[in-house]
RNA sequence: GCGGACGUGGUGGAACUGGUAGACACAAGGGACUUAAAAUCCCUCUCGGGCAACCGAAUGCGGGUUCGAGUCCCGCCGUCCGCACCA
């Protein structure tokens, strides 16, 4: 019969400091006493100016404040801490700071479905936030804290964006936007779920309106190429980002077109990656959203009907997959650039994206897929002109005929150029070369680098963001705010009654004179995309009090972020975001490096089961219970008692209910058991399943932990004694503290945190099983123990402190240095090899480190067990790989 | 479709640059202590055969390189992630 979960329970409150004592260790008084002593002697206070310590500046992704912290924040939180404990203990002044990305649409929602406002929303839940997090007990130096919403924040933003207007880096113009035309505003791209607007649910319509970008554009290379130096970074998210950026190199090529009445030097610009195969267009086509298509169906009901038609299919993924071919034929003849009157007709077509390149191709069948499904659908040539290099004479003309009849394929490899003029015989990449520099010397286009990447749109036409610093006068046209009027602060004032922007429809606010010419003029009402203010809040953090945007000299002396973590959904657009703005900050004299997180790490998330009643309704885990009989789970409901089926391990969320409340767990086992928990087992990168088990596991280790380091404490020698002379079992020990030592430092050195969770755990149980019969032992146990204690402060940092007192020390471990492993230590004077013959492992051997090879063959070779392996057979070969293994051949 | 990652006991996972596969933990089973429970401690725990010493097999599947492969190479299968009519 198996055991339910239980609740540990606690002695009546004794006091911890009673060594010797079995009593059992209590999170309940010993965590705030000790977060009270680290708060009074300010532990984690960060002074720039700190001597020559080196800095170490260790940040984790701030969180949005929702109203709760959630497992995912304890985990993230609890590795950057982590690393600021360890870093401050190696000697490193280490900048660990909080703050709060608190702007957002959640807080506008709670206005418009529970009628409070906003800001009260969102400061009683940074409020209650803070007051969780500090129960984690984190090395967090809160002096530095702000929120974006603070005006003291998104003030200096807008000063930010000023000059980042002026230094050049911010246009105004028109774009199309996904529009929700319930909510009345615009939606980001992620916002829109197929195809219908995230809340409303209603069809998110193409809008073109003037908006505000950031040029990020102006640094795609520069982007792209600094990727290349973030060699602590995840591959995978560099990777992403390259995809992101997108850069392709071709050729921008110009075909004029015939046929317009009223523009007969009209010229379409196409861009194409693959100008070797010019000569087999057989079509150009445009975007329905392309200037021209615009143009012509201007007085053409029927292209009119045909562009509706293509915007009505949808941008979702399956529209897209499933989406056929369409195109419209505008009568217009292009002119080819290469062949001296041959003329391709022009397609409206609606596999043409306005997004990338020109939004105008030429179209090439015989090597594109796309071009090719639209050939044949609408009958025209198909002119392969790359053939596979092993094909010659007869064949080669019969493998093109062939081709051009029927091919459904089309060919994009590597190959020879055919039928292509002064093309014919290169291959693609010089066949590139030769049509670039062909069309360069005709002036009729040129090679180019083409990015994926766009300008980032960052209006908004909410109320909950940073007002965009800006003013619309008639008369004198769009006028920065002058700096001396900043911060332009929210009104406080506003409904959410009905849909649409709140500042909009605000009596009052937008209001203004015009800074210029004094006559009435109007703010401007949309407010930034909320990844604008988390793409410099590590810069503020450096100098959260300075009177500019960033202190120069703090933002020099703390960046970059030595390490960086948060979460791999972050991978692309934040990080660019703020690799973006680090640039834009520099070219406006406000920072002085390019890079802003020279390390990243990108943790797991946490889950757990899911679980459903009969009807299929999810049911919180609280509500829970569930047996182990000899293996087998069971669930039932805890006051109900009815069966509750067992579902799928999925990341926590509030919809599957599959959630555990940190503050739940830490009133029941305290912060240092969720931490130690939250380390353990999982490698941080790789998703971690938050159990009951789990959980328990790690508290009933924070009791042994604490019986381990305080019983029998006062029988030790005191501490400092130094050390006598060790006999063999206390020299092991010795030994083994050492190892452990050093591996638990070069494993959070390397972030692999559930290794060291092993490797401390191995620590203990030698601890555990080694006998103090001398003053020899009393010295080592009392070392072993202080290295256990010490390794594990920065994962459980107040039992640490709990067993540094009962150890006898009189200062604390936030003040106390990692220690040293003796490297004289780490390797055994014998070693055990393994000997195999034939590759298969027959027996072992201990022998001295530095024996010779010879003696180790002689040894080897005389083992019993390889004796009768060998049996008979011809020893060819002995392999000695010394201190690792001896492979005896034989047959 | 393109790009990437991963696949090891009942479970989470160890195994550094090819060198004793399964560290450490969880779960499970057995035992000790206890009136009983909790807590604690001890033992077993990849699979097959054997009382045992031991023997054989095994890191998704199939090949290969090597004295030696979880690790490297090739081909499959499966899972997950990112991008996607990108010209």
């Amino acid at each position: 019969m198996g055991l339910n979960v239980s609740v540990p329970s606690f002695p009546p409150l004794t006091s911890n400091r009673s060594i010797g004592m079995s009593s059992r260790y209590n999170p309940r008084t010993s965590e705030p006493k000790w977060q009270k002593a680290w708060t009074e002697m300010a532990a984690f206070r960060t002074e720039a100016d700190s001597g020559d310590k080196p800095k170490y500046y260790v940040l984790e992704m701030f969180p949005y404040p929702s109203g709760r912290i959630h497992m995912g924040h304890v985990r993230n939180y609890t590795m950057g801490d982590v690393i600021a404990r360890y870093r401050r203990a190696r000697g490193f002044n280490v900048l660990h700071p909080m703050g709060w990305d608190a702007f957002g649409m959640p807080a506008e929602n709670a206005a418009m479905e529970k009628g409070v406002h906003p800001k009260e929303w969102t400061y009683a839940n940074i409020a209650a936030m803070r007051e969780q997090l500090k129960a984690i007990g984190l090395a967090i130096d809160w002096e530095r804290e702000f929120a974006t919403c603070d005006p003291e924040y998104y003030g200096r933003q807008q000063a930010l964006f000023l000059d980042l207007l002026e230094a050049g880096f911010v246009t105004r113009k028109k774009s199309t936007v996904n529009w929700d035309p319930v909510d009345n505003t615009v939606l980001a791209n992620e916002q829109v779920i197929d195809g219908r607007g995230w809340r409303s649910g209603a069809p998110v319509e193409r809008r073109e309106l003037v908006q505000w970008f950031l040029t990020i554009t102006d640094f795609s290379e520069e982007l792209l190429a600094g990727l290349e130096t973030l060699d602590r970074w995840p591959e995978k998210v560099r990777l992403m980002q390259k995809n992101w950026i997108g850069k392709s190199e071709g050729a921008r090529v110009f075909f004029p077109v015939q046929g317009l009445a009223d523009e007969p030097d009209y010229a379409l610009e196409i861009f194409t990656t693959r100008p070797d195969t010019l000569y087999g267009a057989s079509f150009c086509a445009v975007s329905p959203h392309h200037p021209l298509a615009q143009k012509l169906a201007a007085d053409n009901e029927e292209l009119q009907a045909f562009i509706r038609k293509c915007d009505q299919l949808g941008t979702s993924e399956e529209a897209i997959e499933t989406a056929e071919k369409m195109g419209f034929d505008t009568g217009l003849t292009a002119h080819h650039p290469f062949i001296e009157g041959h003329t391709l007709p022009v397609y409206v077509a609606n596999f043409v994206l306005m997004e990338y390149g020109t939004g105008a191709i030429f179209a090439c069948p015989a090597h594109d897929q796309r071009d090719l499904d639209f050939a044949r659908k609408y009958g025209l040539d198909v002119i392969p002109v790359v053939a596979p290099k092993d094909k010659t004479g007869e064949e080669l003309d019969a493998w093109l005929a062939e081709f051009a009849a029927r091919a459904e394929e089309a060919f994009t490899g590597d190959g020879v150029a055919v039928n292509s003029g002064f093309l014919n015989g290169l291959d693609v990449a010089a066949a590139k070369r030769a049509a670039i520099e062909k069309l360069e010397s005709l002036k009729i286009g040129e090679g180019t680098v083409n990015y994926r990447l766009r300008d980032w749109g960052v209006s908004r036409q909410r109320y909950w963001g940073c007002p965009i610093p800006v003013i619309h006068c008639d008369e004198c046209g769009t006028l920065p705010v002058p700096k001396d009027q900043l911060p332009v602060t929210l009104p406080d004032d506003v409904t959410f009654d009905v849909p649409g922007n709140p500042l909009d429809r605000h009596p009052s606010w937008k209001h203004v004179d015009c800074p210029s010419c004094g006559k009435p003029a109007r703010r401007e009402t949309d407010t930034f995309d909320t990844f604008v203010d988390s793409s410099w809040y590590f810069a503020r953090f450096t100098s959260p009090h300075a009177e500019g945007p960033v202190d120069k000299a703090a933002a020099e002396h703390w960046l970059p972020v030595d390490q960086y973590i948060g979460g791999i959904e972050h991978a692309i657009l934040h990080l660019l975001y703020s690799r973006f703005f680090t640039r834009a900050m520099r070219k406006a004299g406000q920072l002085d490096l390019a890079e802003p997180f020279a390390g990243l790490f990108t943790q797991g998330m946490v889950n757990h089961e899911t679980y459903r009643d009969a009807d299929g309704k999810w049911v919180a885990p609280t509500d829970v219970v569930v047996d182990n009989v000899d293996g087998k789970r069971s669930a039932k409901h805890a006051e109900t008692g009815a069966p509750v089926s067992i579902g799928s391990v999925e990341k926590m969320s509030k919809s599957k209910k599959n959630t555990v409340d940190p503050t739940d767990i830490i009133d029941q086992y305290g912060a240092d058991t969720a931490r130690w928990f939250m380390l353990s087992d999982s490698p941080p990168e790789r998703d971690v399943q938050w159990t009951d088990a789990g959980a328990e596991g790690a508290w009933r280790f924070t009791q042994r932990f604490w019986r381990l380091a305080s019983e029998g404490a006062d029988e030790l020698c005191p501490a400092g004694t130094p050390m006598p002379e060790l006999d063999d079992t206390a020299m092991a020990l010795h030994r083994t503290a050492h190892q452990a030592l050093a591996s638990i430092t070069e494993d959070i050195e390397h972030l692999r945190f559930n290794r060291a969770v092993a490797r401390i755990y191995e620590l203990a149980n030698a601890i555990s099983g080694f006998k103090t019969e001398n003053e020899a032992g009393k010295w080592a146990r009392r070392e072993a123990l202080e290295f256990m204690v010490l390794c594990t402060a920065p994962m459980m940092p107040h039992l640490a402190e709990e067993c540094w007192l009962a150890l006898g020390h009189e200062t604390l471990i936030v003040e106390t240095p990692w220690p040293v492993a003796d490297p004289a230590l780490l390797v055994d004077d014998r070693v055990t090899m393994a000997v195999q013959v034939n590759g298969k492992r027959r027996d072992e051997l201990t022998v001295a480190r530095d024996a010779e090879k010879e003696d180790v063959e002689r040894a080897a070779l005389a083992l019993e067990k390889v004796e009768r392996a060998i049996d008979g057979k011809t020893v060819r070969k002995v392999i000695v790989v010394p201190g690792k293994i001896v492979n005896i051949v034989a047959n």
